[in-house]
DNA sequence: TATTGTTATACTCTATAACTATA
DNA sequence: TATAGTTATAGAGTATAACAATA
């Protein structure tokens, strides 16, 4: 759709898609979460939340754990591996986020308005990441 | 996905979803144009785009015309539904996207930054949808 | 040969409704 | 009865690949 492009090439890097990325980010603030709290907290049907996980598990970012208390409900969990792509997320983010609303340009219809946001959003992404990575090979 | 709650709700007021959207705006400042030329704009391939078109043709935004040189190629082209509701989408957004980036809030995060703007960017939308209809009423 | 748009196929995200197991 | 999560079904958006018509 509108805006994913660049998003969705970034996240791909991990496996992920935005959809996903975004049950990850709940379950990263919120820790184990039943499907209904996840469902409540992205505002999609639990139906969605099954399917969402059922791709999760598959490629190892959570696990489906029991509810301690109740046997209807299962407590979705970051494994490690979901940990610490989480981890790296936010800390990847937590600085250009805020570069990105210094001087922004002057929008003058929706759509366009959109994308431009969005275009910076990853363009900043995209520099940030790269930095880091001379960092490291620095 | 992320995003899409708000902005759906609005756009399915028309009868629209972001993909049909983002082609009729793509139209609406291009002109009629190839499939292959919106493919291109919209940065998916022609097969989405044939889909897309689709859906447009059978809810009345746009027609499929014969290109008059080039006879594999059709010009899709907006109605004079198509017109009107993406002239009146322009006069409604036009004044609120500039809003939209005064006063911002600093973020922090990557998800929640991008909800956020969203967010306030249908809230404005929706106060601008409304001061309108009071006008009209009044 | 190359290009335009289609059909064939497949995957993700989304929804509602019916159902099972449990509370 | 009500709630948690599933299966069943459906539709939109996306992709690649094979194909027909035309350039």
């Amino acid at each position: 759709m509108f805006l994913t492009e660049d998003m969705t090439r970034g996240l791909a890097r991990d496996g992920l898609t935005l959809s996903r990325t975004h049950l990850l980010w709940v379950l990263h603030q919120a820790g184990p979460s039943t499907q209904q709290s996840l469902a409540a907290a992205l505002k999609v049907s639990s139906r969605n939340v099954t399917g969402l996980v059922d791709g999760l598990v598959e490629t190892g970012f959570v696990t489906r754990e029991p509810h301690p208390t109740d046997r209807r409900a299962t407590l979705v969990t970051l494994t490690d591996h979901g940990v610490s792509v989480m981890a790296r997320m936010q800390r990847e983010h937590i600085e250009f986020a805020n570069a990105l609303f210094d001087g922004l340009p002057e929008f003058s219809v929706f759509a366009a308005g959109l994308d431009a946001v969005l275009d910076r959003l990853y363009k900043l992404a995209a520099a940030n990441e790269t930095d880091e990575k001379n960092e490291v090979s620095a």
